[in-house]
DNA sequence: ACGCTTAAACTACCACGGTAGTATTACCCC
DNA sequence: GGGGTAATACTACCGTGGTAGTTTAAGCGT
């Protein structure tokens, strides 16, 4: 069981776990690639990056030929889940009608999607 | 205006703003006793972070004879908006829904928020 | 065999949150 | 006015995210 603060992670780790959530396993260059899209960073910079996380045991590798070849250490709902916990606790007290009150007020909600969450709800509370 | 990254704040600044929100302005030992509640800390811990925090630009302060009066620099609404907003970017490409749903599966919510939530979504849908 | 390319290792920086000790200053009370 | 007290200022240190250059090693192609 890793750390309790497995979900304090900086922007570009959250995008590079990201990436080999989705990938599954793969090498430095293709997490290079993928983050290259968005932002532009050396490839040291990933490298460097990936090596720190595994000192953290967010990532692993082994080895392939002469590449490294990386898989994320923790998934990706342990992660989510850490961060919204802490959003909640930090400013909602724990909330969740204060979170989707505010995010109500401050945002644009389309139609659609106040339908979908009325539906969510509603599926809540029969299945409970 | 302040910085886009307003949001960006660790634990004991947001605690910290905290203290200021719900007192308004108030002396360091007044952010003091509050934080010494949750969290043993040294009064210069919370001295130094309140200068740091001037410095950039979440707080200020006025002299009242001998001593430092701060106050908030920035509103309570911004920094919550700002983080909400950072969550939602970052794990559920902006989607409310996704993130309700996240969290109505991995949390316990009481029956009692649930209608809460449900009564929100139907006011939003009205009054639009 | 030689050089090109690719990958990883090492090293170095900066910013900033967090934490606190020490020094200085000012004030107040006796 | 001398000494205690309370407050700020200064300085320092650690961890870690982020960023990247330089160095080394390995492999591949001609």
């Amino acid at each position: 069981m890793p750390n309790p603060k497995t979900h304090r992670l900086g922007d570009l780790q959250l995008q590079i776990m990201q990436v080999l959530w989705q990938r599954g396993e793969c090498g430095v260059s293709d997490v290079f690639a993928d983050i290259s899209k968005k932002r532009a960073l050396a490839y040291t910079t990933i490298a460097t990056m990936l090596r720190k996380m595994e000192a953290r045991g967010l990532v692993a590798h082994r080895v392939d030929r002469r590449s490294f070849i990386y898989r994320a250490a923790i998934d990706s709902h342990t992660v989510t889940c850490g961060s919204s916990e802490h959003l909640l606790d930090r400013f909602f007290e724990g909330s969740l009608a204060d979170l989707v009150s505010h995010l109500l007020d401050t945002r644009e909600v389309s139609r659609a999607e106040l339908a979908k969450i009325e539906k969510l709800i509603a599926e809540r509370k029969k299945s409970k």
